[in-house]
Order: structure tokens, then C-alpha cells, then sequence
RNA sequence: GGAGAGAUGGCUGAGCGGCCGAAAGCGACGGUCUUGAAAACCGUUGACCAUUCACGUGGUCCGUGGGUUCGAAUCCCACUCUCUCCGCCA
């Protein structure tokens, strides 16, 4: 949600930004006029009030000392209609601003390339170079199911499409692949990790930016009215909402391993083989509350961090800068982190870090208390994976393979995999 | 799931339908004292909205949503959450 100030007094260049995200010019006239009425119907019933308010008093003490006041309180229940009539229209008014303004996304900031669309991303920088392979490289699709890891048809059977079984040394390098990301994040990032529940209520949802708008991407439990999380993201940036937090605090860094379910609505026939689109996936997410002065120089920071892990494991990626148009809602800068897939030939999402600002601060009223005393301000909310972990596997299936069919299994991954260097279709 | 108790400011905790945005204590902040600190003493200390150039003024908020009343923290109804006991359960 945006600042009604900021509505208010730029409207012009506020309508311009917002335009350029795929909003139309429509729904800000819309907030413009309601806000000015809003306005003025407040005026006019405070006056109502203050008038009931001063002859309420006035027969309070009449009746203390025990006088009539009966012309008094008369007087009073006649202009009760009209504050009854008033406040009915205002509380309309006050439903379609908030309605409007929930679906208002975030300002851009200004180094955020403009365009509508994916290809107006721009290219930060690329890191490690593709290996070159002597043979043709498999997608993981094929590779997974040869060596006996992924099975899509029994995830398939299970619970439908996009949902698939791990076996054996594919559900251990998930494993080892999270185990190996959280440690990471808590011990060189200092992140605290975190363990949120999984359901969460609508209200978490809406703070975080996901309903009301996006209601169709998420899987609802219909008996509770709970969402299963679609990232970890709504949980953690949840933590604290409602809660005024000490400058001192600032910044919290949290992390959290969780999995991630998404209905995906929408993108049917959009990357149906394989493991890249599921409903439900497994992530170590990062999220962080700044001090709104040091945002953007925390999602550097948060991006890096993602990227650590990338580097850590020798595997080949670059950095984009979305574009207005390719933006999250919540987002002012997003970061995209895309991982080479020698089986596809391209570079694939595989982290999303962006800076939210006070956008979702101010739906799940995220504030802290100044050092010094003054007046509670909202924090701003970063957050990004670090990283997909069902993505990260893919990627290591396909960089790590070999002639022979077997992959390899990262340095640094070696730790947790209790021992496993390679592996093979024999188990 | 059944029975009961409760929800008040950063925390603890008072609160007769009007004089209650709310006692008191703690905490925090500022000051006096001190070489410095502690102690003691004095003072300040909720959020949101509207309006004003500003000082300020007004409105709303005592879990949430309704209702009764001239007037509700206080009375009534519903819901949510917490605690205790019972049942079930990893």
C-alpha cells in the first residue's frame, strides 16, 4: 500500500510511475475523488460529533445535580439521524479507498528500467562462464527419471500435475542443498533461522502484498480460511506486524527453510516438463527489516548473499535488473538471479531478491520507535530466496553431469551428503 | 470436541454508564545531585485520522464486529484469541 500523502500530493508523477507497472490511469482518478470526499464527509461529522459530544456532557452534569434535561437530551436525538446517515456513506467511502489502494503496487525506484515487459530487463553482470560440454547435455527431465531420483508419473499419480517424488540420492541432495543454504545464511550472513508455520491467515497474506489481488495463485485450506504459503516470504515478513520494534533492532535478519505452494493459475502448457514449475516446491527464503535510509543498500547486500550460494557451488549465473513491467506487486527493485541449465541451453530464475520498502510495512503496520524517542516509523521489508532449492538441484543435475550419465556431486555440498561424491544410475 | 476463566497503554494492573485516553507500579526518556555512575528527588512518556502557515483544535480507538443509550472500557449479542480442567492425539 502506498502512502496517502504521496497519493495525495503527486498524484501526477505517482500516476506516471504506477502507469508504467501496468496500472490504469482509471482507478487513481477513482481515489482521487473518494479521498476528497472522504475528506470533507470527516469534517463535516466530527462537527456532528463534537456538538453531541459537548450537549452529552452538558446533561451528565444537569442530571448530577439532579435538574431536567429533557429538552436537552431531545435535541441531541434529532441530529443522531444525520451522523447515522453520514457515517454510513463515509464507511462506504473508506471500503472502496482501501479496495482501490490494495490493488495499487509498489512505487518503482528510479534505477528500475522501464518497460512493460521481461525484455526491458537489464543485464547487471554475469558470473562464471558455461562449461563446455564434449557431449550433448541432457535436461533434467531426462537425467532425473534415468537415474532413478525424480519420478513425475508417481508424483503425478499422487496429487496431479507439477508435483513429484524425490527418491533416494535426490531427496538427499535437497536435503543437503537446504541443510547447506541455512547454514550459510545463519553462520557467515548472520541471519536467525526460523521454522514459521506453513498455514497462515488471510490477514498475512494480505500484508505481504499476495491478496487481495492474488487470490487465485494461492492454495486456500476452504474448512479454516488458512493459505498454505506460497514463499516463506509472508511469514516472516509477518513476524512482527502490529508491533512497534527499537531502532536498536534494526535490521532483523531471518531465514527460513519452507516448502512453497503455488495453484499457479494460469500458466497452463508454461514449463510443464520437469521440476521447474511446481505447486509445491522447497526454498530457503531471506527476509529483512531495515531502517528505510539503508534499503536499497541492503538489498545489494541480500543479493549477494543469494549469490554466495551460487558461487559457492560453481554454478554459472547472472544478475537481472526487472523491469517496471516484470516487477512483483510489492516490489520497488527486484534483483533476479538466473542460473545457466545446459540441458535448455538458458539462463532460469532461480532467486528473486527485492526491496519492498514501506509497501508491505505499511499493510502489516511494521514500525519502529526512533533512538531518542518521537514518532513510531515504518520499516522497510526486503526479502529473497536464497535459493529455490528444487531449482538449485535441477541446476546441479544438468552443470554436474557426466558423459556417462552420473553427476557429481559439488564441493561444498560434500559435507551433507554424508559422503556421496557422484551420483549413479546403480544407486 | 466438552466445561470454566479471561482479553485495558512498552510491561504489570485498577477502573461506580457521564468528571476516563483511562489510577497505580515498573520500564524508557529528560533534569537536579555526583569527578563519573548508582541511589534519591522532580518532570515527560499511546496510536491513528482530520484541520491549521503555525501554536493548537477536533474526532476515533480499552481483543474484533454489531446492539442498547442523550452518553459505553463499563450493559447486551456474536466472533476471535489466551489460560485451566477433561477428551483425543504426533
Amino acid at each position: 500500500m502506498l502512502a496517502r500523502t504521496l497519493l495525495r500530493d503527486e498524484t501526477g508523477r505517482i500516476g506516471q510511475l504506477l502507469q508504467s507497472r501496468g496500472l490504469a490511469a482509471r482507478p487513481l482518478e477513482t481515489w482521487q475523488r473518494l479521498d476528497a470526499e472522504r475528506r470533507a464527509g470527516l469534517v463535516e461529522i466530527e462537527d456532528l460529533k463534537r456538538k453531541r459530544n459537548e450537549a452529552s456532557r452538558e446533561i451528565g452534569t444537569i442530571k448530577r445535580e439532579g435538574g431536567d434535561a429533557s429538552a436537552q437530551i431531545a435535541a441531541v436525538s434529532q441530529s443522531k439521524a444525520r451522523v447515522e446517515e453520514l457515517q454510513v456513506r463515509l464507511t462506504e467511502v473508506e471500503t472502496e479507498l482501501t479496495d482501490l489502494e490494495h490493488g495499487f503496487p509498489n512505487v518503482p525506484h528510479e534505477s528500475v528500467p522501464v518497460g512493460p515487459s521481461e525484455a526491458e530487463n537489464r543485464l547487471e553482470r554475469q558470473v562464471g562462464k558455461p562449461r563446455e560440454f564434449d557431449f550433448e547435455p541432457q535436461a533434467h527431465w531426462d537425467l532425473g527419471p534415468a537415474l532413478g531420483i525424480l519420478d513425475f508419473e508417481r508424483g503425478a499419480k499422487l496429487s496431479g500435475a507439477r508435483f513429484t517424488a524425490y527418491f533416494g540420492a535426490g531427496a538427499r541432495l535437497e536435503r543437503a542443498l537446504i541443510n547447506f543454504m541455512l547454514d550459510l545464511h545463519t553462520t557467515e550472513h548472520g541471519y536467525t533461522e526460523v521454522l514459521p508455520p506453513y498455514l497462515v491467515k488471510r490477514e498475512a497474506m494480505t500484508g505481504t502484498g499476495q491478496l487481495p489481488k492474488f487470490e487465485a495463485d494461492a492454495f486456500r485450506v476452504d474448512s479454516h480460511d488458512l493459505f498454505l504459503i506460497p514463499t516463506a516470504e509472508v511469514p516472516l515478513t509477518n513476524l512482527h506486524s502490529g508491533e512497534i520494534l527499537d531502532e536498536a533492532q534494526l535490521p532483523l535478519r531471518y531465514t527460513a527453510f519452507t516448502p512453497c505452494f503455488r495453484a499457479e493459475a494460469g500458466s497452463y502448457g508454461q514449463d510443464v516438463r520437469g521440476l521447474i514449475r511446481q505447486h509445491q516446491f522447497n526454498k530457503v527464503e531471506l527476509v529483512q527489516l531495515v531502517h528505510p535510509e539503508r534499503s536499497f543498500e541492503a538489498l545489494e547486500e541480500l543479493t549477494g548473499q543469494a549469490e554466495k550460494v551460487l558461487q559457492l557451488l560453481e554454478l554459472p549465473y547472472q544478475v537481472m535488473a526487472l523491469s517496471t513491467g516484470d516487477m512483483g506487486f510489492s516490489a520497488a527493485k527486484t534483483y533476479d538471479l538466473e542460473v545457466w541449465l545446459p540441458g535448455q541451453q538458458r539462463y532460469r530464475e532461480i532467486s528473486s531478491c527485492s526491496n519492498c520498502t514501506d509497501f508491505q510495512a505499511r499493510r502489516a503496520n511494521l514500525r519502529y520507535r526512533p533512538t531518542g524517542g518521537g514518532k513510531a516509523k515504518l520499516v522497510h521489508s526486503l526479502n529473497g530466496s536464497g535459493l529455490a532449492a528444487g531449482r538449485t538441484l535441477i541446476a546441479i543435475l544438468e552443470n554436474y553431469q557426466q558423459a556417462d550419465g552420473s553427476v557429481l556431486i559439488p564441493e561444498a555440498l560434500r559435507p551433507y551428503t554424508g559422503g556421496l561424491e557422484r551420483i549413479t544410475a546403480s544407486g
